[in-house]
DNA sequence: AACTCATGTGAAAGGCTTTTACATGAGCCG
DNA sequence: CGGCTCATGTAAAAGCCTTTCACATGAGTT
């Protein structure tokens, strides 16, 4: 796993061989711990076993080394919300959601990640890369709302793609700062942050007309796109005793 | 409106005579511009003219006058939304989006706190007045949503109001965080974060069963409870030509 | 083998935080 | 009024961080 993590200088030489990445991983380790504010330049050298200066040798400054961060966890944020979109497996509105359920997931398993992506108050504008990969990540939702977008019921307005999208991003993202991270979970909830988004997310898909009742038919066999009921029953009420997006009252 | 910024030494003596306020303010002023992280407890005491010992007197640490920045923030956030609810007048939906423009509105009027409360990592469990300010504001939204929840389409199951208002929370803050906050804001939208939030909880309302379509009959006459139309009529799709949430296609 | 340039080091300047001993003067008490 | 006392400021110092600069090393190239 680590990469020659702390060795000392005299069993290591004068040239370190891999500083960038040990720096990085230093880094990411210390926001993890203490939060992307806490972070230090020079303790991130120390963890890597070198002198303070030695970082300015591969990131300008520490906002440079924040801003790498941010990029990577972009990159992986893209992949793991690509990988839950599955291109729209089993069926558009159950790959939706978990797209939802990965955001949540990546602020919970890579809080250093995220705080770096989202906490850090980084300048976007100054980076091209790094906004070039919120971009590619904010694209995947994107795509994931076109295609649900079109599959909107015959006769309602068709919701724009982008809109949807953007709701989508704000839900998970108030949900993930406010009850999924760090000691903001400490707030007691009703209910865990994944199940408050998932019902968040099932309500706003229903309020746009999608049906999202088949939480009563568990693992309908027909795994097609054709899973979505085409057109027109009733969307809400759920009709029948309790089984909103909310759960059964227990 | 100031008071007693930035005098010499010589024209007020040994004693400041109001340092904690003045501190304060200096700081609300420095976290405006620099961001909550970017904060100096050196500047603030520079900025009231007092040796950077001096904050002391008033203040365990920094971290102390972020806290009680937060708190401040908090009271006045209460105030804020507590205001925009109006006690549910004219009709308790309006008045319930109402509630999530002034999140909004208070983000961005309000910067400095905003970024107090909810970005400077501090934390929640150790001060209890901090808490205890935080759920007084929540507990407007609360408040809300209990009314809200009570004017559920009978049938219906009922939306449980602590779930309805921390997903009214979550999308405002969602929004506010991604959308109206400082460089985030440099992201191109297709519409203003106002207008984003608008739809979001228009949207969510209606996936709860709740009649948002009043829009094309702008100010009925009748400003009562009953505003709400009591129960069955086809709540989506709006029906007729296209007047969603997401407006008229221009 | 000599050279060169990327990569590290040491030292130093300048800030910030926090503590400690000391200074001031506002308010109170006789 | 004269003194006392205690809250409120100050100065100085220790310790840590950031950033820069001149200099050292040694890996790779010729």
């Amino acid at each position: 796993m680590s990469w020659r993590k702390e060795q000392s200088r005299t069993e290591r030489g004068y040239h370190h061989g891999n500083l960038k990445e040990a720096l990085l991983q230093a880094a990411l380790g210390l926001i993890a711990e203490k939060g992307a504010a806490g972070f230090t330049f020079a303790d991130a050298a120390r963890m890597a076993g070198v002198s303070p200066a030695a970082p300015y040798r591969h990131f300008r400054d520490r906002d440079e080394l924040l801003s790498s961060i941010a990029q990577r966890g972009f990159e992986q944020f893209e992949s793991a919300l690509t990988q839950a979109w599955d291109d729209g497996r089993p069926d558009t509105v159950t790959a939706f959601e978990r797209v939802g359920k990965a955001y949540l997931a990546f602020a919970r398993s890579e809080p250093a990640f995220y705080s770096a992506m989202f906490e850090s108050a980084l300048p976007v504008d100054v980076n091209p890369a790094l906004l070039a990969a919120s971009e590619r990540a904010f694209a995947v939702i994107r795509a994931a709302a076109e295609r649900l977008a079109a599959l909107a019921p015959p006769g309602t307005p068709r919701p724009p793609a982008m809109m949807m999208a953007l709701h989508i991003w704000s839900m998970s993202h108030g949900v993930a700062s406010l009850f999924a991270r760090g000691d903001a979970a400490r707030r007691k909830l009703p209910m865990s942050a994944e199940e408050l988004l998932e019902a968040e997310v099932l309500i706003y898909l229903r309020g746009l007309g999608f049906l999202t009742d088949r939480q009563t038919a568990p693992k309908d066999p027909q795994k097609d796109q054709a899973t979505q009921k085409p057109a027109s029953p009733p969307p809400i009420p759920p009709s029948g005793p309790p089984s909103g997006p909310w759960g059964t009252p227990k």
